[in-house]
DNA sequence: GTTCTCACA
DNA sequence: TGTGAGGA
């Protein structure tokens, strides 16, 4: 299974093929990136090479914004979501529990915040 | 032909 | 966010 995650996270896309597989604008894909939510290497010349990993993520984006999210929030999403994932570097199995958790606050957090101020911190 | 940065409508 | 300029 390493090896499956060895390979997703290569980057060898260019940005016209995230384009294509995410529908979003190049604008939008590099917005993402200029806000730390995706981490595309710079390999030749200056050129953003993405990996399936960074699809995946632009993907999760999208789906958040498409639901009602701005930026912030998603930055904040993602911040967090990656603070679990590093805070147990002992445990894998509370890792894949954290992780759970995480989703569940996240969907409940998107769900909450139309009505009031979820905006800071409730998790 | 494709992507990059910067800047402005 | 879109788009155009100017360069690689």
């Amino acid at each position: 299974m390493k090896e499956k995650d060895l390979r997703r996270s290569l980057s060898v896309l260019p940005i016209g093929t995230v384009m294509k597989l995410t529908s979003l604008t190049a604008r939008q894909i590099r917005y993402y990136e200029e806000q730390g939510l995706v981490f595309p290497e710079r390999n030749d010349g200056n050129r953003r090479m993405y990996s399936l990993n960074d699809i995946d993520v632009i993907l999760e984006i999208k789906d958040y914004l498409d639901e009602g999210l701005n930026i912030s929030k998603i930055q904040d999403i993602y911040k967090k979501r990656k603070e679990s994932n590093e805070q147990n570097g002992n445990s894998k199995e509370l890792s894949d529990q954290e992780a759970r958790k995480i989703l569940s606050d996240e969907l409940l957090n998107i769900g909450g915040l139309n009505s009031k101020d979820a905006e800071n911190n409730s998790f």
